[in-house]
Parts: C-alpha cells; structure tokens; sequence
DNA sequence: CGTCCTATTGAAATTCTTCAACACTCGTGG
DNA sequence: CCACGAGTGTTGAAGAATTTCAATAGGACG
C-alpha cells in the first residue's frame, strides 16, 4: 500500500531517521504529494545530485513539440499547458497541469505535445536516465507514474465529452468547475462560495474550450450577468454558489 | 462463432518448448501482442484457472457505467467502444479498442466511462485480483500496463485536438484514416489503396466526432463525390489513395 | 408485405465564428 | 506627467457552419 496522505507530524517522525533528505527536497511540496513521495531517502540523496531548479514567466515553453524529452519534471508551483498546433496555426490545449504533478512522458523519447508555462512557473528537474534506472529497482516508483497516467486519462475523456457535446456555455461553465475544484479540492463538496484566480488568459481558455476567445468572453459575461460567477479584474473569479456553476455544467435540453 | 484464426501449426511449434501453456492460450493473439505476453507460463497456467470467454453482439454492454469493474479483458476480436453519457442523453465515444487491446481501468474500482461492443466482440476476462497481484511479482506486467495507459492517453489527447479544433470534414476524414491506419498499420506508410470496412455505424462515428448522424452522412457524401474514397453497402470503404485522405485531416485554411 | 433499423437529403433555425471597433491596464520614453 | 503602443478583454453585426426537423429510401427479417 502506497503512504501519500502522512500527516506532517509522522513525516517529521520518519525524516529523523534518515536525515539524509536532501536540503533541497525537504520543504518541497513534490516530496510527499508528488512522485518523489515514491522514493527513498537514499534515491532522493542519488536524484538530487541531477536535479535543477528552473522557473519560467507565462507562456514560455517548457518543452519544444518534437523535442527529445531528456528531462523530467516535479512541477514546484504554477499552472501548466499541454498544447497541440496544427500546420495552420489551430491549437488545443490537450492537458493541464498543476503543482505538484508530474511533467513528462515516460518510456517515449519525442512527444508530439508541447509543455508551456500558463502562469510563472517554477520546475525541479532531473535527467530522464536516472528516474528510468529507479524505476527498476522501486515498484512503488513505477505505480506512481502509472497512476498519474491514469489520472491523466481520466482527465483527458472528462474534456472529450466537454469539447464533443457540450455548448459554449456548459464548456465555459465546467472550465470554471475544473479550476474551481482545483485550486480547492475540500471544498468542492461543500458548496460555499469560493474565490479564485483564474490561471489562463481569455486566449488559452478558448485552446482549451475549442472556442474562439470573443465566445468565450460572451459567455463569462452571460454567466456574470446572471450572477453565477462575479468576476474582478479579468482573472478574479467569485463562485458565490458552487452548486449553481456546476448545474451550468450540463443544462438539460 | 468464435474463431481461432491463428495457424495452428506455427502455434503448436513454438509451445514445444513450454507445453505448460494452456490450451485456452495457445491460439491466442493476446498472448503474444497483449499484456499476456508479458506472463510466464506458470502465470498463464494460474491466470488461466479463473478465465472465461464470453462473446458479445453490437451495442451489447460490456461494463455498466459506474459499475464495479471486478474483472480485466482482453479484446481477442472486434472493436470497443468506451462511451461517456450525460444525464440528458448526449453521449460521447472517448476510446475505441481494438484486439488486442486490454479492458479495464487499473487500481480503480469504478469508471464512469461505459464499454460498449461496436462489433461483434469476443472477450477473455478475469478477476481483477489475479492480476493485480501478479503485477507485484512481474514488473514487465505493470510495465505493459502502463504503456496501454500512455498509449490510450496519447490517443485520448490527438483527439482532444480534432474534437476542439477540426471542422466536420476534417473529423470524418481523421476518423476514417484513423481506422484505416488501424485496420492495416503496414501500410499506413504506402499510400496505395486499402479497403476495410467501417466498425461503428453513422450514429457511432457521430458520437465519436461529436457530430450529428446528419452531419457525418452528409460529410461521407462530399468525400465520396470528391474521389477521396469509395463507399459500398453503407459500410464498406474503399480509399485509393491514402494520401489524399491524410490531407483532408488537416485543411489548410 | 409491413416494420424496424440504418442512412441520405433538403430546408429552416440556431450556434458559433469572423470581422471590426472600442475600452482598459501597464510600462516606457519623450 | 502624459502620450503612446502593446497586450488583453469586451461588444456588435454579418456570415458561415452545424444542428434540427422532416421527408424519403433501402435492406433485413419475421
């Protein structure tokens, strides 16, 4: 059975015995939620020796479409893209990606999906070779990547029923759920209001939507209008009631 | 009604050197191109105690949505559709599996994605636990698992883009070579002319390209009179020239 | 022969996009 | 200090793409 959820106090406990945890690693927010909660003190000590810290303003690229994938990440703090471009300049927003997930594709050298930086970004990374040889020797390792993987595909068929089947309004609607429940995941079921910021630009929601961006502007404005969401500032939203937004989600016909 | 395609005689000449195979086995496609050919024989021989061949007619449920998922398949013949349903009846295909895909959401007991046959199907399906405890003892198991996942979720993603980003032609022509490039991954390279037919009826491509049935028929139509492929009996395609289908998946505008 | 299922086609209605204009914020440099 | 431009977001009107509604046709089967 895999501990993900200790509660500070024991982790504290266990960081006593081997206090060979990396300065680096020990106030990182990956260490427990993350992959690196798969590890061992001495892999962490081995991985750490390979790991850089990099961070990145919005809209950089984290990963060039083709690229060799050399490296993989822990993403530290931000929000993060997966996009596809078609030859003429279309785009969709294929993934998003949050502290402190995983950023790479095992077992696969190119990747036709780039990595950009939806807000200011901050990465830890290491050496593809030194994670794959870990692997190996710790299942626990190996589960955690597979279980991001599904957790990932569970994502990416919640947004083929979005992007296939749902108007502009349920898809802004349910955008705004998604980052919603992100960005607060206790609260989801309590139903309070919520504030948020929102993490994409008009531009990158409409990637992600499979809309253009003036749609989507209509829409936020038609959900303002009917007091579904307050918004502040372009990116500060206010969920006054989250039962209303999710019910925008998928409006009976 | 179910088949051995496999020649027999190939078959047999290899199990001379582990006769320990199971009979159940031996002719299967799953076991050498499936997660099976990641087991040993004595893995087979115990996996093999708790598997059961079950055939299925079109549109017959696999999985209930929601449903306890107690039992792995694998596909031996004909295609899968896994489908999403909205309270109001909108439906949207989200993965289509092929022999031999595996079926079944791993560490999960519950999916929201139903598994629908869209052919006639035949399955070899076991309990969840016999496998998942030999993914402890046999990381080359967990690791076949784990590529299907990534597989399936690089599949998932291209069609994030042609759900958000294509227009209706350029779905149907994507849908269409998708199944040609599946139907025959040889040729995908040679552009000569291939002929398949069509796994899922007009209202399942529309389902899968969240279309309408409209829509997809009045798309096949302009492809037809345009050259770019030959339709016989509904169902029956032929595509003379690959090439000129792979172009109509990406118009430039 | 009639019925069900599947698929096609046409015309009207709707949704979303495109094009165009404008508003707001922020930083820079005259 | 203000003008300017770049970047971002909103709104309106016209146009295009897709859906909806409705009618028709063919094949399979009892």
């Amino acid at each position: 059975m895999t501990k993900t959820m200790a509660q500070t106090s024991r982790v504290e406990r266990q960081d006593i015995h081997n206090s060979e945890v990396p300065a680096l690693c020990r106030a990182c927010e990956a260490r427990h939620r993350g992959v690196c909660g798969a590890l061992k003190p001495d892999q962490l000590v081995k991985l750490s020796k390979h790991t850089s810290k990099h961070a990145y303003g919005s809209d950089e690229e984290l990963t060039a479409t083709g690229d060799d994938v050399r490296r993989y990440s822990n993403i530290l703090s931000g929000v993060v893209k997966l996009t596809r471009l078609m030859a003429d300049g279309r785009q969709q927003i294929v993934g998003l990606q949050f502290a402190p997930d995983f950023l790479g594709r095992p077992f696969k050298s190119r990747s036709d999906v780039s990595a950009e930086a939806a807000t200011d970004v901050t990465l830890c990374s290491f050496p593809k070779s030194v994670i794959e040889d870990m692997i190996d020797g710790s299942p626990e390792l190996g589960h955690k990547l597979h279980e991001q993987a599904l957790k990932e595909l569970d994502e990416a068929r919640d947004w083929l029923l979005t992007l296939g089947r749902k108007s502009a309004t349920e898809k802004v609607a349910s955008f705004l759920y998604l980052i919603a429940s992100h960005i607060d995941p206790e609260h989801k079921a309590k139903d309070g209001p919520i504030c948020f910021e929102l993490p994409l630009k008009r531009a990158d929601i409409a990637d992600f939507l499979g809309l253009t961006i003036e749609t989507v502007s209509r829409q936020i404005t038609k959900l303002r209008k009917a007091g579904t969401i307050v918004v502040e500032h372009n990116r500060t939203i206010t969920v006054p009631d989250l039962r209303r937004l999710r019910d925008c989600c998928e409006v009976d016909r």
